[in-house]
DNA sequence: ATGAAAGCGCTAACAG
DNA sequence: CTGTTAGCGCTTTCAT
């Protein structure tokens, strides 16, 4: 039987106000029966029950989160961020994890339900207006990561810009043959990365041919987003064109992975046959040299905490939508180096 | 303001408890009553607060996890697999991440005495004798994964014997002169590892020599299980051996990433100047042709959620402790295939 | 089968 | 400043 606080009291020889006076310091309190207090429940190695807590503060300090699989590296590494930024500012994180896309609706009313959390936060995940609506009633607080919804408060790369400048970066470094591997189009990132890849290529008076877009199919939850499926859409590609593209932006670095060893399966060289741009700079890009748009993972994570912590708070800011930029990493995969050789000499 | 039980008693009609009773689905309530409770419950949408009937019942349907940081393969697929065994027998999972380990104690402490879960899954965390007997007293079941103490139920991988098999398999290929690359000793799977790996040389009577062990520098938390630590690990060996060993046994497959890079930097031909296994089969091994030992993660945190899940049942194996046997793979990197080559011409 | 009442462990408003 | 009391929302006897 665990120790509550009428054992502190009885024993301190006060009342149970005063013992949770003495936890939750309040001003209105004499110090020295604090000091009093306190040492008792040192002695009978009284801890709060955080569950009673909560229920008679209606308030968790708890934040829940929604995520798709999380297998991957990019949730992983937000995860990290979130969970960081979280206990510094002691709350718990609780995990809600979709490993199937037909339990969404179910999972995010759970959530909506339960009520164990002060705030939620949904990766990655597109939400339906009903579910909007449901979460806007609710009154809880939501932001949406790496996704939007124009009702709810939403943090997202900058995707369209983000190909963009990297298809903008293959065509400086001399390329006008240039094909797109994208995730499955059920991806909202996916969508967009395709429509900055066709306006670098607008812009530059380029072609955009349709059988040099690959798409990946879209694996349960995953939406092609692994090596595995950048592989298949390489083989594709390859066996479906006489003449290849000389350069390839990749919409993932695991999939360019895959592309990779499909390359080399094939006998291509990168970047000297083909030429790559891969998006999200994993650590084992790398590895690999391969060129790719960087994303600022931690921060966004950081700042979601920081703007679900503000909501709860009270503060709210109307219609927030942030999106954070991603950053060119040039390494050897997209010919870049030498490409500029060539114009030095 | 959300609707309550009472809310749902007084439109039905009856008094709180048939409402529970309708909910919890009760023998002991009239099917009749219990449909048009039901009814009700769908016209308010009312919803059970998770909190108070945590409270009421003593049980919260939650799991505690405590993770080492989380940013590493390893655990990224045992909290999936550890997720959705969960989450088919309702539980949630609440997540304590360890960012700095001289929070650990804290951490460990606020699991114990929140109360918010059922039990609690420590990963790849030392568990001190004072923390076993404080888990012990505080009844709340436990169950260690990918570590060990005598007194907690425990889930490992059979490191030594698995760094056994790899060595074993390397020096079948021919290879007498083995190097090995090891994470921090602060880690128990490295420290067992290491042994694996010596008792197979001993074996073979084969000599260990001390310039050809390299043991990677332990960032914080990470005990230097990652691709950097490998890769500078690697450069060390490189740089003050000048006969070098014909093959490495690499702790984790991340690092040997970094001593493939360091390799390939250094002018060394992989296998043929140097042979190398892995540990852990992280999905990239196969992208570099890494030959490594398996490991059985998603059965790991299956079990460790299953046997959770018995103990807080009450079912009470003693001592419990089971490890899962780790498989070699065979790729390109150790020289088996060429090996295996010349054995059949 | 069902309603009333007594907690679960704590916070917060209310008197003093 | 401090003790008492009334909830927080639900489950679970205990009568009926």
């Amino acid at each position: 039987m665990p120790v509550t606080i009428y054992d502190v009291a009885k024993k301190a020889g006060v009342g149970i106000g005063t013992v949770s006076r003495a936890i939750n310091n309040s001003a209105q309190i004499n110090p020295a029966t604090k000091a009093h207090v306190l040492k008792i429940i040192k002695e009978l190695h009284y801890q709060p029950h955080a569950l009673a807590q909560s229920l008679a503060r209606k308030k968790t300090f708890t934040i829940a989160s929604v995520v798709p699989f999380f297998t991957n590296y990019f949730f992983v590494e937000l995860l990290k961020s979130v969970q960081a930024a979280l206990s510094n500012n002691n709350y718990d994180l609780i995990l809600y994890s979709i490993n199937r896309m037909d339990r969404r609706d179910t999972t995010l009313d759970r959530v909506l339900t339960e009520r164990r959390a002060d705030g939620v936060l949904i990766f990655s995940l597109g939400v339906s207006d009903e579910y909007a609506e449901k979460f806007i009633d609710s009154q809880i607080p939501v932001v949406i990561v790496d996704h939007m919804h124009p009702q709810i408060d939403s943090i997202v790369i900058a995707n369209r810009e983000g190909a963009y400048l990297a298809t903008q970066h293959l065509i400086q470094v001399g390329h006008e043959q240039i094909g797109m591997i994208d995730g499955h189009l059920s991806s909202y990132p996916a969508i967009l990365r395709l429509e900055g890849f066709k306006q670098a290529l607008q812009e530059n008076h380029l072609t955009f041919y349709d059988q040099w877009l690959e798409i990946c199919d879209a694996r349960v939850g995953e939406h092609g987003f692994n090596e595995a499926a950048g592989y298949k859409a390489m083989k594709r590609l390859l066996s479906r064109n006489s003449r290849l593209p000389t350069a390839l932006f990749v919409a993932s670095d695991v999939q360019a992975l895959g592309v990779m060893r499909a390359a080399k399966e094939a006998g291509l060289r990168i970047p000297d046959d083909i030429a790559l741009v891969g998006f999200d700079d994993i650590e084992l890009a790398k590895f690999v040299g391969l060129s790719t748009m960087h994303q600022p993972i931690a921060q966004m994570g950081q700042m979601a905490v920081d703007h679900l912590l503000q909501r709860i708070q009270g503060v709210h800011h109307n219609g927030f939508y942030t999106e954070l930029k991603a950053k060119l990493i040039v390494r050897e995969s997209c010919g870049a180096k030498q490409a500029f050789r060539v114009q030095v000499e």
